[in-house]
DNA sequence: TTCGTAATTGAGACTGAGTATCATTTAGCC
DNA sequence: GGCTAAATGATACTCAGTCTCAATTACGAA
């Protein structure tokens, strides 16, 4: 369900449109993030690239993660001990679970972050203008094969 | 209001409690955290038990951090960027807002997480065990000081 | 197709947070 | 006061992430 709404053709094509130039490692990190069903750190990333492409830098992979973060494409998030880990960001359903049995991400509605936030800004007088959330636990199909 | 709450006397005692033995350094240290209206990172804390006790060292506050932390007397949050600072762990209240003005920390009723969890459960099918929110914006003084 | 230019890359030096080691110091019990 | 194990500080080390710079490569222009 996830894999069909992120397309990495379209990230490809946001690069170009940014003015970007299309290489083989971008490719190939595009790939991997696009196509990865876990959060991936930096280095697991470099990993996964040298198992295609040997060559591929450390900086190449660090510079790569950046540009996609900053075109929005993927999105920082904090693993449930450590942070700096990436995940494809999708629109409109934006709150992150993650099951601590197999690892995979899900994206759930945000309607109930929305809520959160307008309630506590009511209660504290506080204006609230960004929040980070994960959530964590066992996902419905690990429950079912416990 | 928090300052209340927080008590450096309660915290040693914690530690005695745990069998620990009472140093200078870790008096330091727990003025420090309990006293600091600012999330603190580790390097930060560093600096300020130099301040009255130079010839603190590194590693005494890197133990000092986990220690607290594992007798839950400090909480790790992430900031607006980075990671790894820590405030006192307050119970049930335990939601976390950090201004991004004056980087002061509050924290608000828990209420509304739990109903997001429990919301999000049932729209979802899986277990959420743990979650990790934070709150960042504009404190109700900084608002009106603008 | 080739060329020129600037973006991109890879190797490796560097940084800074955090950890490990180990000899020295110190708290707390006798 | 003395003993012993815990705690400490200095320092070496690790590892993620950054910086530098020469070599490579994409791509628009000729």
């Amino acid at each position: 369900m996830l894999s069909k709404m992120i397309n990495p053709e379209d990230w490809l094509a946001a690069l170009v449109e940014s003015g970007f130039r299309v290489t083989t490692v971008q490719e190939t990190l595009i790939q991997i993030f696009a196509n990865s069903e876990y959060p991936l750190s930096a280095e697991q990333a470099w990993d996964l690239a040298r198992q295609s492409r040997p060559q591929t830098g450390r900086a190449t992979v660090y510079r790569m993660v950046e540009k996609l973060e900053s075109l929005g494409l993927i999105r920082r998030v904090h693993g449930y001990q450590g942070c700096s880990l990436f995940v494809p960001t999708v629109p409109e359903l934006m709150m992150l679970f993650i099951c601590l049995d197999c690892g995979r991400a899900d994206y759930l509605d945000r309607q109930p972050l929305d809520d959160l936030i307008q309630q506590s800004e009511h209660a504290s007088g506080h204006h609230i203008t960004d929040s980070r959330l994960q959530l964590f636990g066992a996902c419905a199909d690990c429950q079912q094969n416990a």
